[in-house]
RNA sequence: GCGGCUGUAGCUCAGUUGGAUAGAGUGUUUGGCUACGAACCAAAAGGUCGGGGGUUCGAAUCCCUUCAGCCGUACCA
């Protein structure tokens, strides 16, 4: 669908300054102002459906007073063959323009709703969830996943091409923990729990003993005669090749798919984390201390900074620190191999922005990556784009749950989805910006009814489904877009209803762009509302045939966007409740 | 110290480029189905937009300052 809104936005614009020219011309205004107006949506719909601030932002360059100028302007309006019928001088000199059946006419007759081309193809990633694979998915998981796959379907929708990767953490130091937890928890099957010890450091939660479990079921204690190494190699192996197909299924059932499952240890396997590494040494970016190699972090931080507008005085004042990339003993960090995979997302596999949704507690982590890319000359601090999210915090009881990996008191995904639908999960963790923190209620979540605002959503929905299906019984079907004389609908419910409907296309574009896909959720709120009311107001069946298919038509069309949004949040569309 | 996020109605939160009387949900109070779905609608009540300065025709929004809460500041990932 065209953007409506933006068009009678622009054309508010065009005919003001129509009209201005119009004026000075006849020597009513000083020619050659040059006026910077804003162009808004009042938000009393008794101010009409524009209003511009030319009169008041050209005050002090005409020299004349705000209403004065207004006047004049209204006086040579041209309002023939526009989407206005009228506009009006109001307050301080406000200039309201009020639209017409051409308007709302066009707005009907679109019929494909919400597919924008803002987005100019711009190929782009967005990786999320990216959970380490050494135990179940927690609930700051299931934000993330919803946040981000929403997000990649907003941004298809606004015309970019998005790409859905997960990042698997298979190496480094989690793996290790993981692989010495199962492997203390399979000795102590064998030896009894009091005669090996459990590290301070494991992972304490009952899916390792499961999977130390299963190890003894099929291979019994032939395990415990292997070298240390090659036992903790297979432990690690195992677990990870039940724990990331579990992960897999978990986030299908959530409704989330990935275009691809990128695994860390392939960057190290293949030798690019290590050449990386040496592309920045050739770049002069890095030394040796201490027997490690370190990225000068700082001297690329103050670089960027500076580059970003900020003083010399501003940047000194800033708590650098350099970063290790590879450790004395020989080991690469985790951050070599991130800015190695960054390197491959824009680099090898070309594309022209990523987005990486992460926990707010990595926000230390963003402003070096960019700069790091930013020294392999990629332009990190405009491609990396990372939406960072505040947690979520478990209440339960009007209390916080304490949440801790490491006690394995969490509560997992797949135990939430249990409990409650997935069109309630997705909805809810989608409700509010990544930026703030979000409560989760378990007792709320719990409950299937009316609390949750999805069920409104999806019962006005269900009505309108309800309503055709009823209609058509009786022979009235939703007429052709180009039968239907929008003029018909005057009521202020069908008026805000068609103003609704036009809203989508900026929202998804919004959403895109502010990388707030939360939008959408307040949105289809509003716009379910807009139809409840005038559901209220106006009668559709009985009606005379011209109002009866104006009516039809704008029901069908709300459907339509309700069920394009809420399959843009992941959340179905039902006929019936 | 330095840095990030947050502070708006009893509660949970909206608030596009600065705009007209700061909104919605929920809760409270009161109404509306012999009607196309009442999982709905209508009305009332509820505010020092954390505090203080500044910029201007005009500030919840921009700038400065200050207070409070959460988080981060690893040769962990």
């Amino acid at each position: 669908m065209s953007n409506k809104i933006q068009q009678a936005r622009e054309q508010v614009a065009q005919l003001t300054q129509q009209a201005y020219e119009r004026a000075a011309q006849a020597g009513l205004l000083p020619a050659d102002a040059q006026v910077n107006a804003t162009i808004e949506i009042p938000k009393d719909a008794s101010h009409g459906d524009y209003a511009s601030s030319f009169a008041m932002a050209g005050a002090k360059a005409m020299k004349m007073a705000p209403r004065a100028i207004a006047q004049i302007i209204v006086d040579n309006l041209q309002l023939e063959g526009s989407y206005f019928q009228k506009a009006e001088i109001a307050g301080p000199g406000f200039l309201n323009f009020t639209l017409g059946a051409k308007w709302y006419g066009e707005l009907l007759a679109d019929a494909d709703y919400g597919s924008n081309t803002e987005g100019n193809g711009e190929k782009v990633m967005v990786e999320f969830v990216s959970a380490n694979p050494t135990g179940p998915m927690h609930m700051g998981n299931a934000r993330g996943g919803v946040l981000g796959d929403t997000l990649a379907n907003v941004l298809k929708r606004d015309g970019c091409s998005a790409w859905k990767e997960f990042y698997v953490n298979d190496a480094g130091n989690q793996i290790n923990k993981f692989a010495v937890s199962i492997n203390a928890r399979y000795m102590q099957l064998i030896l009894g729990e009091e005669n090996f010890p459990f590290p301070e450091e494991g992972y304490h939660g009952d899916d390792i003993r499961q999977l130390a479990q299963d190890i003894y079921d099929r291979h019994g204690d032939s395990w415990k005669e292997l070298p240390d190494q090659e036992r903790l190699d297979r432990m690690a192996k195992y677990g990870l090749s039940v724990n990331i197909p579990r992960m897999e299924a978990d986030l299908k059932r959530y409704g989330i798919v990935y275009d691809q499952w990128f695994f860390e240890s392939e960057l190290h396997n293949s030798g690019y984390v290590a050449q990386t590494v040496e592309l920045l040494t050739q770049k002069g970016w890095t030394y040796e201390k201490d027997g490690a190699l370190w990225l000068n972090t700082t001297q690329l931080l103050k670089k960027k900074f500076m580059a970003e507008g900020k003083t010399q005085e501003q940047v000194d004042k800033l708590d650098l620190k350099d970063d290790v990339l590879r450790r004395a003993n020989g080991f690469y960090t985790y951050f070599a191999a991130d800015i190695a995979y960054h390197r491959n997302k824009l680099e090898v596999r070309g594309f022209d922005k990523v987005i990486n949704i992460w926990g707010a507690d990595h926000h230390g982590h963003v402003a070096r990556l960019q700069a790091a890319l930013d020294g392999l000359g990629l332009d990190g601090s405009h491609r990396l784009v990372v939406v960072l999210m505040q947690l979520v915090n478990l209440m339960q009881d009007g209390k916080p749950v304490r949440m801790s990996k490491r006690s394995g008191k969490t509560i997992a995904l797949h135990d939430l989805l249990d409990e409650i639908s997935v069109d309630a999960a997705r909805y809810f963790f989608n409700s509010r910006a990544a930026t703030t923190p979000l409560d989760f209620d378990l007792d709320l979540a719990v409950r299937q009814d009316g609390e949750n605002p999805v069920y409104y959503v999806q019962y006005a929905h269900a009505r309108i489904c309800s309503l055709l299906a009823r209609l058509a019984e009786e022979g009235a079907v939703v007429p052709a877009a180009e039968t239907v004389d929008a003029g018909v609908m005057t009521t202020p419910e069908e008026l805000a209803l068609m103003k609704a409907l036009a809203q989508y296309p900026q929202e998804i574009h919004l959403a895109a762009r502010d990388y707030d896909p939360s939008r959408i959720n307040r949105y289809l709120v509003s716009l379910a509302g807009d139809f409840h009311r005038f559901y209220n107001a106006c009668r559709i069946k009985g009606e005379e045939p011209a109002v009866l298919g104006a009516r039809l038509k704008l029901a069908d069309s709300v459907r339509q966007v309700l069920a394009n949004g809420l399959n843009l949040l992941g959340v179905s569309a039902p006929e019936k409740m």
